[in-house]
DNA sequence: AGGCGTACTTGACATGGTGTCAAGTATTTG
DNA sequence: CAAATACTTGACACCATGTCAAGTACGCCT
């Protein structure tokens, strides 16, 4: 069959997200690869180029099996700037676990390697843009609180959803997944909606 | 004179940090501290035993040259708890810009190194104990924002105060360092203070 | 069955940065 | 003058990545 290199790179792929995740993005070898997938170590030179090509594919793969693409499509059903701003945070926060060890490990090589960083960019390009779509509802909605221009809620918004930050709370604070969604939901519900439960500021403050 | 020894020292440090500086942290090898100090590389192992030593002791040397732990100081003329959250982000913000290089590279190796690790650690107890100390006059006041803990409070501002969030902030969106320190203000008071401005909850619920 | 191509193996070797070692040198100090 | 100090130089080991050449195992086609 001619389909047996396309298998291979396929296990390949699968072996490489599976040891990122279990060591946590951090010292894993083409050695170790290639040991969890029974080939040597040079073999993975037939299928990739280099250490990068093979984790700019890897992520490429995560995406399509994993598809935070797709997942963020439930945003349609959001009819509040809201509501979009917690399915984001849900969303994201339960994909986090799922892809930690690989953007840890394109994270780490980024700044030397200008390919694994675009690939990066690209890869989470869709979270910038749904800050974006949060902003720009809970901002129609007069939501948006008023101190904030809508760039710049951008950015913050989307700095706050970064990976570093989930790292750090769960990881080095010990919070569970889910205690991350609930008060990164908390924080910024606070930080960006004008109006939050009773609490009825004038939006022209 | 029996000091030549302790001045190169103090020189390599001074240079590393420089070089640390100019690069962000990146790409700065053992070769170009000696050559920048005009000695010879391994001349550097006659002081420090290992680039991670090298690493650790300018860390320690720039926190007595530069000192965090004095300027955090400053806390004590704040007379409430918003005012101690603002003169921290204000400190805070100020420091990172002439650290950052070091805080960098000392981050991305920390994962592989636990010394580095330890020594960034203790380096940065004291935003840590400041961020405590901010939490439990706010809380002492009645002004923390109701819904948190105070432990969760403390681990949530640590985290938005992270070098990362900066980074993100200033060299991935590109905020001046000052632009950072307004908007953290204002993301913070509007996270973790309970009464802004007119708006006066009651600190019960 | 014979021949061919694909996918892989094996061993060797280059590269680049870190770290070590031994021998040599220049300057200072008692 | 002699010994100690601070450094130089050249060589080499280590380790991960990446390359190369020669060999092998297997399926497929006629």
């Amino acid at each position: 069959m001619a389909n047996k290199k396309i298998d291979t790179r396929r296990r390949i792929l699968e072996a490489t997200w599976q040891l990122l995740e279990q060591h946590r993005g951090q010292g894993v070898q083409m050695q170790d690869i290639a040991r969890a997938v029974g080939i040597s170590r040079q073999a993975l030179y037939l299928h990739f180029t280099s250490r990068a090509e093979l984790m700019i594919a890897t992520s490429r793969y995560v995406d399509e099996v994993k598809g935070l693409d797709d997942r963020l499509k439930q945003f349609q059903t959001a009819t509040s700037g809201i509501e979009l701003l917690e399915i984001c945070v849900d969303v994201w926060g339960n994909y986090i676990p799922e892809i930690y060890g690989l953007a840890k490990a394109l994270i780490s090589t980024r700044d030397t390697d200008d390919a694994i960083a675009a690939a990066w960019n690209s890869s989470i390009s869709c979270l910038r843009d749904a800050c974006q779509e949060i902003v720009e509802m809970l901002w129609r909605e007069g939501n948006l609180a008023s101190e904030w221009s809508r760039n710049d809620a951008v950015d913050m918004l989307w700095t706050m959803l970064s990976i570093h930050n989930w790292e750090y709370l769960t990881i080095e604070c010990g919070w569970s997944a889910s205690k991350y969604i609930v008060w990164m939901k908390a924080l910024l519900t606070r930080s960006f909606v004008a109006n939050t439960d009773k609490d009825n500021r004038s939006p022209g403050e």
